[in-house]
DNA sequence: GATGAATGAGCATTCATTCAT
DNA sequence: CATGAATGAATGCTCATTCAT
């Protein structure tokens, strides 16, 4: 019984996963992720108060998830050329491990729009690609890396693998975005080399 | 008269993106598009036949303006670079002059799915695809632009302009994609040149 | 069918009233309403817009019959006493002509509260007060009419009335109100009888 | 820990008659009252059963309050003409002082009939009247008070008062009742003065 | 071609109540 | 006695679509 109290609310988020994979967000019925996480009606609005915010808190859930993988591997980054295919690499991978959460985020931006966490979120992000930004920024400035206007770098650098990852995970694209890896993260550097 | 009746469809085509730019397609209603193109119901539908169809025609129309003047351009260039360049300055001209199409076809590619219109575009877009590939294919022979899978073409060299263009069109970027015709050209270039 | 057309709206307010008299407002719901009426969800929707909307329109509609049959009494008189008891009448006649309307609108008022005809019925109740005080100043200025505060004048005049309507209306009292017509009126003016 | 049994319920009783102030009977939740009284929705159970309990309650400690102090009123009373003001002072008094009880009894006699306590209450109410028409008997034998037919007694004595209740109550008249006191005791001695 | 009243399946959400702890 | 997560029947309302005029 334990176990079960704390898992009813991540089962419906995996239900919704599922649903929403299947049919589209706006497809998806509260009906379908009940039957498929066999939670109540009830349950699922005291856990989450609405639709939107099954879908809101998948969306943040899957963020943060990328957020920490990219940050391991920006870490252990030591040149600018490591830097960059890092974050290529850490996008890649997680796309690549995680094809239902990169599809829901890829294709569902727009859930976060009228939501209570958009706020945080865009805080969050914008934390975040600070950073990112901060640690660049000597490589910019030692001429390592090629200097553009901010707003510029992450279209730049991960911008084809956005690209790729949209065709493959809407089935336009056969092959696993994995196998591409080195040719992306290659691309990626390209852009911003000096 | 006749020219009453074709506007009487450009107005509700019209109505229908002010509509879909504003809420989003799956949050337009039929009596959205009613009241402000001034039509009736009974009108659209003697038009349209249904709600998907004017979201397709739009979809549709998009795409071939945008097609037709990436032509164009290509049909000009003489070098890989020419070509690789056209590519993103048809993209990034289209969508600076047409910010709601190119919002309404970045944001809504699902709408089509549903569609009878659906495997025709997906046709017409393959023979496209096909045909710029067969434009590029001397140059790849003879070494001048660098040999990658076939379906890594288009995201090496349009995914920063397309990752460009969702932030500004989303409102994310505030600077007009115009303004970084350039530096997004030569990044497409760098990512295939050789 | 022209004749149906008309009649439609109608349909619904007379459905809506044996509801509401049968269940009371809040225990009524929108498929009683569809049933007794024939009419669909839509039809109901298309008309009205939503459920307190009727009972807003039905509560208007029986005060402005009340209104106008207090008028024309009123007319008749030609003293102090006889208009005193024409109010009186007025309401006591209405109300055991029409028992389910009069029933609706002394125990629904706070269905208008959220309604958006609260604000001009309350204009035009006031207005139709000021119009009654102004019949009587004449006669309290000569000393004919009890002078009493102006806010009094309904309670007194009517509050015996609304009281035993009340009673008779809820089941608690047997005889129907026209047989205390004149005791009741007898009432009414010996309240302000100076 | 006695002590605290007994607030715990009256605390739920005091949570509710503010919410039935505030948003009406229908439109409060258990929710609401958990909220304002700080109880657990299981301990709201445990003391009532179910939500029309708490307000049949609450209705029922209303009258008998009303009740009480309209028996001490009588009581001291010698004359009809102090008896029929007795029975006025004390509803109004009882108004004045009670203001959220009384509106709470105007407004919602209808939460009772769906209750157990329904009929006892009835019952008490009934007796209550028949004790106080014994009252006057002995007067209307004697002359000293207009004979009218039983039922129309309690809409005579009190329908000015309780007409200007509701109007102060529901904020369609400024003055406190308290003010008109005299006037309204005045008006109910008029209509049954021989 | 145009009109808009009518349709009704489908959906998100609410809320009183239960019961295991 | 207290707690609050879980339940699920019930409801108001939306909206794409039809069709008689």
């Amino acid at each position: 019984m334990t176990t079960t109290k704390k898992n009813r609310k991540q089962e419906i988020l995996d239900a919704a996963l599922a649903c929403f994979t299947e049919h589209g967000v706006e497809a998806t019925t509260i009906e379908m992720i009940r039957e498929r996480s066999q939670a109540s009606v009830g349950s699922m609005y005291h856990h989450f108060g609405n639709k939107e915010s099954i879908a809101a808190t998948l969306y943040v859930e899957a963020l943060v998830e990328h957020h920490a993988w990219q940050q391991s591997l920006l870490e252990k980054a030591r040149t600018a050329e490591d830097g960059v295919k890092a974050i290529a690499f850490a996008y890649i991978d997680w796309v690549s491990a995680n094809p239902d959460k990169a599809r829901f985020v890829l294709y569902n931006r727009s859930v976060l729009a009228k939501t209570p966490q958009a706020d945080e979120l865009k805080e969050r992000t914008r934390k975040q690609y600070t950073e990112i930004l901060a640690w660049f920024q000597p490589y910019v400035a030692r001429g390592e890396l090629k200097k553009v206007p901010q707003e510029l770098y992450a279209s730049l650098i991960t911008g084809a693998a956005h690209d790729y990852a949209r065709m493959w995970l809407s089935g336009r694209a056969r092959t696993d975005i994995k196998a591409y890896r080195e040719v992306l993260a290659e691309a990626a550097w390209s852009t911003v080399k000096p």
